[in-house]
DNA sequence: GGCGGAAATGTTATCGATAACATCCGCTTT
DNA sequence: AAAGCGGATGTTATCGATAACATTTCCGCC
């Protein structure tokens, strides 16, 4: 009666089965040697008391928790948040939670600090997703033994790693452009130091100079719809520019918006192609074509490289490149 | 030298400054009858090991983690997305990291499974991203002590809350559409059964009561283009329609596209206002006049509220409700 | 039928912090 | 000068799980 408010532990489990506590322990953790039987009587029991383990007193003698660090850059970005939350749907239906560090920018200090917090709350893995340089510097100090994933990161660095195929997305954008007869496609491409706008720029001039089109000067940007117009403005007084391939689709919102003030016809005039996919992006005027990336796939591999890591420690430096889609709507259509 | 691996604990800490582990304590917890000389002594052995104190043992002990649960739905929407991300960055500006609970339906089984991860990680708080009258009923098992926070939650239920005032960012909407000339306004709103949708409904109702202009039959869609665009094709065939206030900028944008495709010119033939500002919004064509929900303050406001809670235990039920900003561009200038 | 060994279970130590209580010390108070 | 008090510190118990080791039970086999 004076206990209603304290929840069971295990102990109070035992009791009611009439075993040990460390009988009830094995039965949660589904060691081999527990007869059917008691199993069964112990199951009953928690099922009874709605008992369940604490994690705290877990994490303090296995010296790890049932929690997942997610080191973002703080970002509203359609990508990130779309990994965000399909990382923590699959790493909840393994029975983990996901603890979120956000950072304002990826330079060193501010990527630290937010490692030092997760590693106070003794996670059991890190996702990293670490879209620039200086991100993957800033990441030295992560103990050895811990296991870690990196989304979106340098596929360069030998780390296990899991990213869009971004240099194959690119290419399919581009190549889709040339195919339909333009003769060169101009690229707005997202900051220099993120490696999926490396990636984009590379797939981009590999296209181009296979095909043995001119390369046109590379014009970067942020990500926002707001460079993306003030870019826009400039590409819209060019004649010359009949095909622009931006490095996502908010991008080529505002040159959409640009190209529309300035009377250039999408896609008469000028073809535009985007990349993300984000789900407005079919209702854009005209409807985007676009790269799709599979953000689900990539989560759930990201988890499945951490789960294995923390299964066997042996450091396989796993990579996983998942394959992108060209979705084709009428910015760009196909030779008509 | 052969415990390189382990970090110091409380005890190490202790021994080199020549104290017990109690006064280590007592430090770190800024307890009153520490003499300044220790407490200087302690700190300097803090520094010199890199000391961390060990959460899981704490929260062993107290019952209570340093973390804070956040219940939401499996989203890629701008404002819960944004939410998150602020809310994360207040709560660690505080010292407490961020657990994220996705749930892919608001219903009660998805609530509850979720809300008892959290409680297994024994959070410290918890916040609500209710926007559904199924969320709030779900939520009736959350112990009595536990400090909770709604945000976007039913403002008549009476528990701590903090969400943008709805029906004032509503009431501004349809008043900046009546006041530019046009005898009624047509709203195509969210999801009947959220919160937000109905507050914003309500607001609408209400002006064009007011008003004494005639309440046009309401349209509800979900969240996304797709159905604003689907609702859009229906609307731009009815010539008596000349302005339309959409429930958020997604819907609004695919309105924007199906108007665009029957030649009805926006401003002049429709106007239209959408609701978040989504940061695209002013790329839209044309730029969108929206309404501006201040999810930064919304964070940081749930966030007092729950440390409040977690000081003093005393059930303080406030309720903050943030002003909305009515943002006006093309698609709805004022009166020229 | 007793013995060996594995399977099943119990006992005790341990993780690293806080809580509760005990102690020591110096100073005021009467 | 003895008593009393409170500030500063130390000692021990405790949270609830797992790990390591100890013990009992069960079974097959010679």
């Amino acid at each position: 009666m004076d206990k209603v408010s304290r929840s069971p532990a295990m102990t109070d489990v035992a009791r009611l089965a009439g075993v040990s506590h460390q009988t009830v322990s094995r039965v949660l953790n589904d060691h081999p040697n527990v007869k059917e039987q008691t199993r069964i009587r112990v199951r009953a029991a928690i099922a009874e008391l709605g008992y369940r383990p604490n994690r705290a007193a877990r994490a303090l003698v296995t010296g790890r928790s049932q929690l997942i660090g997610v080191v973002a850059r703080n970002s509203t970005l359609f990508g990130p948040a779309t990994m965000l939350s399909e990382f923590e749907q699959a790493a909840a239906d393994s029975g983990f939670a996901v603890s979120v560090g956000s950072v304002r920018e990826l330079d060193r200090a501010s990527i630290s600090a937010v490692v030092d917090r997760h590693l106070d709350q003794r996670v059991a893995g890190l996702v990293v997703i670490a879209n620039t340089a200086s991100a993957t510097e800033a990441l030295a100090e992560i103990p050895g033994d811990l296991p870690v994933v990196f989304i979106d990161g340098d596929p360069a660095s030998g780390r296990p790693l899991v990213t869009v195929d971004q240099v194959a997305g690119a290419r399919a954008a581009t190549r889709h452009l040339l195919d339909a007869g333009h003769e060169t496609v101009w690229h707005v491409s997202g900051p220099t130091d993120w490696f999926d706008s490396a990636g984009r720029i590379q797939g981009w001039r590999q296209t181009l100079e296979e095909a043995g089109a001119e390369v046109p000067p590379l014009l970067s940007a942020d990500w926002s719809a707001a460079e993306g117009y003030r870019t826009g403005q400039m590409l819209a007084r060019m004649p010359e520019v009949t095909a622009i391939f931006t490095a996502n689709d908010h991008l080529a919102l505002g040159i959409l918006r640009a190209l529309h003030e300035r009377g250039r016809r999408v896609p008469h005039d000028v073809a535009v192609v985007g990349f993300d996919d984000v789900p407005e992006a079919a209702y854009f005027i005209p409807p985007l074509t676009t790269v799709r990336q599979a953000f689900g796939d990539v989560a759930r591999a990201a988890l499945g490289l951490l789960l294995g890591q923390m299964r066997d420690s042996t450091g396989t430096a796993d990579q996983i490149i998942v394959p992108p889609q060209l979705i084709v709507r009428e910015s760009a259509p196909g030779r008509v």
